[in-house]
DNA sequence: AATATATATCGGTTTTTCCCGATATACCAA
DNA sequence: TTGGTATATCGGGAAAAACCGATATATATT
């Protein structure tokens, strides 16, 4: 994905907000079944944390997946959405040398 | 200025070009009177580069300036914009440690 | 003062983004 | 199969961004 997709994928506060929740998933969601850092957080849990319809709050996480920021896995009916740390890395180390 | 606004500074094709052409002013533009690296590049120029009516240039570069990640310079009737690279390193970092 | 040039700002149209409700799809359980 | 829950997708209204042309402002020159 391009790095002009990656910008305006975080040209969003709400967006912002999820990327931050996600980076320390036990501080700010409950406890559930799965391994925080295996699997991620449902897009439920996003949602109530959100305050956002269940639509637009699954469409900046397609958003965020598309830019390659974050990593999904499905799991039964639920879809769980992880950070993907090596997109930030890449993404920091861009602006550093390239931007 | 806040990272959002930052991120929505660089949510634009002809805005990333605009940086990309700084980064290195005299292999994009013409010799001029000042120092490249002092003053950096008149709006004139970035304008010829684009392709975008003035007015619209003009915009651009006070949006990256007031993302802080320009700096403007008067001299006479011209407005020379050079990048503030202290803005970017900033920025590398943040995606780096705290995004 | 009058003119010319460079840049900034203003008003408006088109395009994109934001965010919603409704609906479709996927999976699970009875 | 039927019904229930989780997520994705679709269609659309409202807000913001992307540009433009016209005009205002600032500076320099004569």
């Amino acid at each position: 994905m391009s790095e002009l997709e990656i910008f305006k994928a975080l040209s969003n506060q709400t967006r912002l907000q999820i990327l931050y929740w996600l980076k320390e998933p036990d501080k700010h969601f409950p406890p559930q079944e799965h391994s925080f850092t295996e699997v991620g957080i449902c897009v439920g849990q996003i949602q109530q944390k959100c305050g956002l319809t269940q639509s637009t709050v699954s469409e900046y996480l397609a958003l965020l997946l598309r830019a390659g920021l974050l990593q999904a896995t499905r799991m039964g009916q639920w879809t769980y959405y992880k950070r993907n740390e090596e997109a930030f890395e890449a993404l920091g180390h861009f602006v550093q040398s390239t931007l």
